[in-house]
DNA sequence: AAAAAAGTTGAATTATATGGAAACTTTTGG
DNA sequence: CCAAAAGTTTCCATATAATTCAACTTTTTT
């Protein structure tokens, strides 16, 4: 077995983060998660576009924009508002939901 | 028995919202389910905040930000980035995930 | 019932998201 | 391989979200 016997130095996928990209809470790392979470986001929206069928003009046609916005909402996407969010998903005819969770033991204490 | 051939006139709680905000679709209604969900979304910050028994001036120095600014995030919501929403939720130690959900029904046809 | 603390509001400013137009690049269909 | 369609990028304008400051109101504490 490859394993066995074998003084490997392991790292989890949290090290590796935490080494490469910066610890969590510290700026350069919140910045990668976020990029990481809008470009989900922007994803999400060209994966339904494309499962309706729709061209960007398409879509862009029936929110009311330009084809090159909805381009810079599935790639070039910084930061968006919730509006706008919610408008691009109601003309695919998907709902979002948002939710929050707070793990009920930290902070609680203090 | 109250309701015993009683015929009354009966309205759901779509029917209402339809015939008193608007149909579902038209602006009105769109902005009233928009408003809805901001609010909403205000009275999330501020329940997490509560929760985390931290006053509006402390959860802004968390984040950076002056007191009147959490308060305006809290009640003025008219629309949010979700760099904000991610920013207010994180200094609260809480987690946010929004997921897209599409009805497999509709649309595909097309 | 004062004083202090917490929250709200309005006006003003800055930062940036939204958007259009047009040129450009990539992909697709013949 | 060529043409058309789809998608991307850049430059630019405009709208509006983010933010502060200071005065004001409401709530809590003593």
């Amino acid at each position: 077995m490859a394993t066995k016997n074998k003084k490997m130095k392991m790292m989890t996928l949290d090290q590796m983060k935490d080494k490469d990209i910066g610890k969590v809470g510290t700026p350069e790392r919140d910045k990668y998660e976020f990029d990481l979470r809008m470009e989900v986001l922007g994803d999400m929206i060209k994966s339904v576009r494309k499962e309706r069928n729709l061209t960007q003009e398409q879509l862009g046609e029936l929110i009311g924009v330009q084809k090159s916005q909805i381009s810079k909402l599935e790639r070039n996407t910084k930061n968006v508002t919730i509006e706008t969010i919610l408008k691009v998903f109601r003309a695919l005819k998907a709902n979002v939901r948002f939710s929050v969770e707070m793990n009920e033991s930290e902070f609680k204490v203090a």
